[in-house]
RNA sequence: GGCCCCAUCGUCUAGCGGUUAGGACGCCGGCCUCUCACGCCGGUAACACGGGUUCGAGUCCCGUUGGGGUCACCA
């Protein structure tokens, strides 16, 4: 077979929702796959509906997932004489017609056909008038009306489409810009696109594109219709099913390879695994185990497969997406080792990186105040003792790593009496401010001898009263 | 309504004529434990229905029902 070549060709008239970006992506994974390239292309002959900075917001969201594109971003508003060149060619070759009926009278023909309860469908008034140019004439492209097309679906097999169903539909608006379906089959035939992945409601628009396609002499490409992604209560996708934009889950602290990951498990299968990195996808990505009925968006599963890829993923890829989170919390963090050290105690317990930065701003700010109930549990004047005592052992220690901490925190144990909770808890509390924390020792191996200490004296002080600070 | 597509736990799915119908998310127990998590162990829960075909159907065929898509000078 020839180079495999896709395209993902979205219409600017919105934010790329999570739908188009599943799109984008089996076309995107069947190209790397394969080896192929993959084109992308915007749709933006609707000029009413299209804008730039819907554009701008697609390009935005590829690029944050990590797909990219070979060819393009081709516009198909500037390509208006390629459109015009295959129209006339159509004309020519009497597989098209200039129809001058008015917008208002095929109304009223569609609302008498609905009337009847028949098929609205044009009833090809100008079809054999030979009608010249003109102002206000549309062209139709002349339909069969009698056969059947077959669509060849590599998913779902062949579906057949009696001819006698599609009417002359226009390819060409009065105003001389060429209709979607029309701009669609000449772009993929002149970009060389051999292979379309799409979502199923496009289905109904196939057979009409075949017979452009053989109408203008070119070979029918391989057509592969992907299931929809529907929301919970089973309905086509919309605002009101929350947040469905890629940017959004991008703002709410998501890695771009979970929402892959997810994605793309949502209608394809490699038995029973559900962790995949993007490099595991390309190479196992195929059009074989892609299945054919609708599926669910859940975002509690995307969440966990999330958290699992934040888990797994090393601290220097975390990073790039975490700096972001940390700046807007005020935290002048960059990428360096410490960072690094900060994200390996914190990527087990963080969902996102909204909950990563959260975690992490204790490493970068002394706590300025101290839980209350942690105050009243861990932090009354025998657990002060302890950490005097616990300071003091730790201004003697040379190594701060984990390893040779331990042995300073048994000795405490044994001299106080006390069990590993009642030290580790008030230290806990001096450290971060709150209860909540990675292990106390990795903790400690991160902060440092210096802050380590000087949060403990800060933590007494203010205990003792001697500070501002307060619990 | 016409045409088209689809149908395994609540959800995503494995299954490709013979399985105690498997995994994941969620939920419920438990273990681990310095907090919170992670992790681990166990449990809950499905072949829409009716006919065929077959020695034998979740798997093949037909129908019913249900869900979805599409019927523009939108894409």
């Amino acid at each position: 077979m020839d180079t495999i070549i896709t395209r993902f060709p979205p219409s600017p008239t919105g934010y790329l929702h999570i739908g188009g970006a599943r799109t984008a992506l089996f076309n995107w994974l069947y190209a790397r796959h394969n080896g192929g390239k993959f084109i992308l292309r915007i749709e933006d002959t609707d000029a009413a509906r299209s804008t730039k900075e819907s554009v701008d917001a697609i390009f935005d969201a590829l690029q944050w997932l990590g797909i990219d594109y070979d060819e393009g971003p081709y516009y198909q508003s500037q390509r208006y004489d390629i459109y015009r060149a295959h129209v006339d060619q159509l004309i020519a070759s009497g597989n098209a017609y200039y129809c001058t009926c008015s917008a208002q009278r095929i109304e009223e023909m569609r609302q008498a056909a609905k009337a009847r309860g028949e098929n609205p469908r044009y009833d090809g008034t100008c079809r054999e008038k030979g009608l010249p140019a003109s102002p206000d004439a549309v062209v139709r492209f002349k339909t069969p009306g009698a056969g059947n097309t077959i669509l060849e679906d590599v998913i779902r097999g062949n579906i057949v489409f009696s001819n006698a169903e599609i009417d002359d539909f226009i390819i060409r608006r009065s105003d001389g810009s060429p209709m979607y379906n029309l701009a669609v089959v000449v772009d993929d035939i002149t970009m060389g696109i051999n292979t379309i992945i799409r979502g199923d409601d496009h289905i109904s628009n196939t057979p009409r594109q075949i017979l452009l396609y053989r109408a203008l002499g070119a070979s029918v490409p391989v057509f592969g219709h992907v299931p929809m992604v529907l929301g919970d209560d089973r309905a086509r996708l919309s605002k009101r099913h929350g947040a469905m934009s890629v940017t959004a889950y991008r703002d709410m602290g998501y890695y771009p390879d979970a929402l892959l990951n997810y994605l793309v498990r949502l209608g394809w299968s490699h038995g029973d695994q559900e962790f995949f990195t993007k490099e595991e996808l390309v190479e196992k990505f195929s059009l074989k185990n892609v299945g054919k009925s609708a599926g669910v968006f859940n975002p509690e599963k995307l969440l966990a497969l999330n958290a699992r890829h934040i888990h797994n993923a090393p601290e220097e890829k975390l990073a790039v997406h975490l700096l972001p989170f940390l700046s807007e919390k005020g935290i002048d963090a960059r990428e360096d080792e410490y960072l690094y050290r900060v994200i390996a105690t914190l990527k087990a317990r963080s969902k996102t990186f909204v909950e990563m930065a959260d975690g992490a701003e204790f490493y970068y700010f002394a706590p300025k105040s101290y839980d209350e109930k942690g105050v009243k549990k861990f932090l009354q004047p025998e657990n002060i003792k302890a950490l005097e005592k616990l300071a003091g052992a730790l201004r003697e220690q040379e190594a701060f790593d984990e390893k040779s901490l331990e042995p300073v925190f048994q000795k405490i144990m044994e001299e106080t009496g006390l069990g590993f909770g009642k030290i580790a808890q008030p230290l806990r509390l001096a450290l971060v401010g709150k209860a909540v924390s990675p292990g106390i020792f990795e903790m400690i191996a991160v902060l440092g001898k210096d802050e380590t200490i000087s949060r403990i004296d800060q933590c007494i002080a203010a205990m003792s009263g001697k500070t501002g600070i307060s619990a």
